[in-house]
RNA sequence: GGUACCAUAGCUCAGUAGGUAGAGCAACGGACUGAAAAUCCGUGUGUCCCUGGUUCGAUUCCGGGUGGUACCA
């Protein structure tokens, strides 16, 4: 089963949202006898379920799943803390699995796991909240002033209307004394496992149509009482999700119910295209229509057994 | 059936004192290293309903047609 290189292989199945990567994954999994881990930034949370559109309880219980719902709302994480829990998790599970699935829709997760990310101090939650603060009263010219005198270099690169990357770039340079830009690295690390990377796609009117059809579904399923259920925490980054703001927009009474579902469905749309324009710059993917079974099953032994 | 008003981008609409047109939303393209379903940047994609007339030139003015809306019958 085992390719030249003696290496275990992981299977990156990758896609758009609404693109058909849970069926196509609980498949193969079956196939390969083997397991999934999740690259999804939501649904690691326990509490977001139907929004996020996790795997039911049957596809649960088919194939043993990993980094789904093992965090509760409230968490902290991050894309490191990701990088080395998979790394540990993966190492154990190539003991017993020749082949291990990927899958997922957070492109900068996925990449985290197959070529790593630069180190960087933990930072105190405080200070990044105090630059939040100070940003949020003194506007975007002070953050580029105070990215501009702690690492000059970073702030001729970095996108100075995107007030995020700023505020993380002087995050880390207040953390370390260093400016950012001496710590970024870029160097992708090698893997002890081959990694062969998949995305799937269909044509676009066709992905708006599962779209239409999932968000509908989404409320036909109790979207709604999941989300007012998480009101008390609607604050956390967690729930800076499409599929969650616009419904507390609705229970604020801000929009109708109708407005909303129009709105998770533009947004959600919208996100599919960032999460393609993200995947098509890893030259890696192989792009796949979903349905194409037999070829993705092929590629997939031709490039483990060659 | 009559009268009035309307017909311009995928949608809602603006505009052109006659020189082939522009906003919002949608859409499309892009960026991305601990917030990533986040955050941010860029792009107008058009038989100006059809058809005659006037004019060097009509999306614009005039006539007719078609469709829609409102009111009157």
């Amino acid at each position: 089963m085992q390719n030249q290189s003696g290496k275990k292989q992981l299977i990156v199945i990758t896609g758009p949202t609404a693109v058909g990567k849970t069926d196509l994954c609980i498949r193969l999994a079956k196939e390969f006898s083997t397991v999934i881990l999740s690259a999804d930034s939501r649904q690691f949370y326990q509490q977001m379920s139907i929004g996020t559109a996790k795997p039911g309880k049957e596809e649960l219980a088919a194939v043993p799943h990993y980094f789904i719902g093992q965090l509760s709302i409230d968490a902290y994480y991050n894309v490191s803390m990701f990088e080395q829990q998979a790394m540990d998790l993966l190492d154990d599970l190539f003991q017993k699995h020749e082949r291990i699935i990927l899958t997922g829709g957070s492109g900068l997760y996925i990449d985290a796991l197959c070529n790593g990310v630069d180190n960087f101090p933990d930072i105190d939650p405080e200070v990044r909240l105090k630059l939040k603060n100070d940003f949020a009263e003194r506007g975007i010219e002070w953050l580029r002033d105070y990215l501009k005198q702690l690492d000059p270099e970073y702030y001729n690169i970095v996108d100075i209307h995107n007030p995020n990357r700023m505020t993380r770039a002087i995050e880390v340079c207040l953390a370390t004394k260093k400016p950012y830009s001496q710590q970024r690295f870029g160097v992708k690390k090698t893997r002890p496992f081959e990694i062969l990377r998949i995305a799937l796609n269909r044509p676009r009117e066709i992905l708006f149509e599962r779209i239409h059809q999932r968000t509908n579904a989404m409320i036909d399923e109790g979207l709604v009482e999941e989300v007012r259920s998480l009101l008390d925490y609607r604050h956390l980054n967690a729930l800076n999700t499409v599929g969650y703001k616009e419904i507390f927009a609705y229970l604020d009474g801000e929009w109708t119910l109708e407005q909303a579902i129009e709105k998770i469905k533009t947004n959600t749309r919208r996100y599919a295209k960032r999460q393609i324009t993200w995947f098509k710059r890893t030259p890696d993917y192989h792009w796949m229509h979903p349905d194409e079974y037999q070829n993705i099953l092929d590629l997939i032994k031709q490039t483990c057994d060659a």
